[in-house]
DNA sequence: GATAGTTTGTTAGTCGAATTAACTAACTTC
DNA sequence: GAAGTTAGTTAATTCGACTAACAAACTATC
């Protein structure tokens, strides 16, 4: 058991902060009686909040109708700090960088590809364009996130198919050339962190992300579950058919091998004999309602049903977002799974379609650097669901 | 957030207290140097413990080499309550009854088919027994935990394959009847807090039973993670072939169909043309080296390790106690299972056979009631192993 | 428009848990 | 027997959170 020296750890100080953080303005009072606080331990710590400048008085709101004295709303001084993060794939990298609420200042994709060798350059380069853009701030920069499509552990790069970043210890360079926290985490983790940050409801929440691989994300008591060497949720390699298909990783007939949106463009490819055609043909051609293109979806489902099953006998989750960019196409699956689900123990079980998308893994990035900075491992705190949404 | 009103909820109440449960005996400054918290600090909680009968003094201990004051040594004070754990399976019942360290008072397995109308009278007759022979102690029985082979969630059995308990509210029956603390919790989930009670080592551990069904329980961050409705772990009805066999869940090619012991029987049945063959025969023709049954097991072993990997490549947890009477009889093959995993990415995980094999239950159920008696949710306090292992 | 009632937020005093620092107690070694 | 070491206690202090009382600022109403 470690004691709590700064002020910010402290148990109730971080209560009351992500009330703060988790709706655009409220009073002393309302936090007192969400949290169960005395208002004057309320008073105290958005006291020391309000020096320490995480938090700022916005003016007064209205009194209710029964009247009595108006209350002082507050909110958190978003403009105190800015995130950065990265998603770096093995043929593209993006990056969103934002105040403390998730409010975005930038973002941009680029498609090219990424090695070990100019990874860091990518990187310190936008860095240190924005460093030099940035005027007083009492935090400046809180941190920086990388999300890998790979596996991740102790802050090191284990594995990263399709491409070579596990050569190098990324965070040791970064951290000398920036002089920043900087922090790296699975994809799919990141996704997770992200479905749960703006899911005030459920307590256990999978993401589950098919785009070149498939991964699960999976939040249990409202903290990332990440096993014990960061390799939870590796559900594209457990095994679909038993003595199917070879798979890279040594198996044979894994998930990933039937499932994945490479893998189903593929069988599209040589359904229709045609080694051109694309994922927007595929979609075009279901949507023409062409009966092998439909047959094979309709086994896609079933395929991704099971795998989808084995990762909720397992967790037991509330929900399941889904992250896929077949899924955002042919939404009409989502309800196809949901009656799969429905006939099993699990028919409690709510499939939902990601409404992030393929800016999930960056705004979980983000909401990880406010948990480093805020040291906390929950996400009990909230970006701002509007604003964040609004994007592009 | 709610406040500690009941000192022995304190946090560091409790960590003490662990401290003192997790060995034979111990000082305070050894406590105090474990745990970090100041001499003074843990002078005072111990006085309390002492004082609510939790803890008591056993004499002056060894002094080092070096000299110094000799250590006053404290333990847990074992004979202030007792725990009373019953295992329910349809076809038998099993209780045990303990000191508050896994001392043996009394252990009993009687084989009869057990329903709804009986359950209620097997298990009071027991305890009113037992409460008769009680004398006075400071807690008395501090609780009765009951393990059910089905699906519990919030206190409620919901769902029992081949007996009809889900029908009736037994806890609310027996808690009219008995007047104690009465819990009841799914048979592989109180499996891993008993194997995770005497492993002091890992945080995040898996059990696996296959007995009639397949089931997994979990422990993460050292608790038990029941999931959203009490089904996490229901490794036994995720699917290991696609169309394979049909289910009584309703799905088809379940691994339970595959690799309970049950299932292994029947397919031995099938192989040698005689239904009246045994779990025993089986066993025997194995270690015969009968070729068609070393086949058979070999596929066993497939099928049981592809579930096995499901399982871990969800969770990726440090250790797997394993929990099955094929797999005791055959221990090999836990080495070839983990031969298997040592070409994935999860070589780590260690496979262990479980040390407490049918009593895993029963010492788990002991485990709960000591959690629910101390308001804790973790496994950081343990039986006495040695006590425990004599057992029988 | 004076008064009563309501709600927000602060202040002063108290409590309790944990800390530090200085002690006593009880040993070993030389 | 003196010096060094370890165990445990005591007293004073700090700090977070609580209660209770109050001030501030509103609404409703006769």
């Amino acid at each position: 058991m470690f004691r709590m020296k700064n002020s910010i750890r402290e148990q109730n100080s971080i209560i009351v902060l992500s009330e703060i953080i988790n709706r655009p303005e409220i009073s002393r009072a309302m936090i007192s009686e969400l949290t169960g606080l005395n208002k004057a331990t309320v008073s105290e710590i958005v006291r020391r909040l309000i020096e320490d400048d995480y938090v700022i008085e916005i003016g007064p709101g209205k009194s209710t109708s029964s009247g009595g004295r108006r209350p002082i709303l507050l909110t958190v001084n978003k403009k105190a700090g800015v995130s950065i993060s990265f998603d770096v794939r093995y043929d593209r990298i993006s990056y969103l960088i934002t105040y403390l609420d998730g409010e975005k200042i930038d973002y941009t994709i680029e498609e090219k590809e990424m090695t070990k060798d100019n990874i860091v350059d990518s990187i310190t380069s936008v860095v240190e364009n924005f460093k030099s853009t940035l005027t007083d701030s009492p935090f400046g920069i809180i941190g920086i996130t990388i999300s890998i499509h790979g596996i991740v552990n102790e802050n090191k790069i284990e594995f990263t198919p399709y491409f070579d970043l596990d050569e190098i210890d990324l965070v040791s360079i970064l951290e000398q050339k920036c002089d920043l926290p900087i922090h790296i985490e699975n994809e799919a983790n990141l996704s997770a962190l992200a479905e749960a940050a703006f899911d005030y409801e459920h307590e256990h929440i999978v993401s589950f992300s098919a785009h070149t691989g498939i991964g699960a994300g999976v939040i249990l008591h409202g903290q990332l579950h990440r096993g014990s060497s960061g390799r939870s949720g590796e559900v594209g390699h457990t095994v679909l058919y038993p003595n199917g298909v070879n798979c890279p990783c040594g198996n044979q007939g894994c998930l990933e091998q039937y499932c994945s949106t490479k893998a189903v463009v593929r069988k599209f490819q040589r359904l229709k004999g045609d080694e051109s055609l694309t994922f927007d043909d595929l979609v075009a051609s279901y949507h023409e309602k062409d009966s092998s293109t439909l047959n094979m979806i309709l086994q896609f489902a079933k395929d991704f049903g099971i795998g989808l099953m084995n990762v909720i006998g397992n967790y037991d989750p509330e929900v399941v977002y889904i992250n896929s960019e077949l899924l955002e196409e042919i939404p009409e699956l989502i309800s196809l799974l949901q009656h799969y689900l429905s006939m099993t123990i699990y028919k409690n079980v709510v499939l939902k379609q990601s409404l992030l998308g393929k800016k999930a893994s960056l705004y979980g990035a983000t909401v990880m650097n406010l948990q480093k900075f805020l040291h906390v491992s929950n996400v009990e705190f909230s970006l701002n669901m509007e604003k964040v949404l609004e994007v592009e």
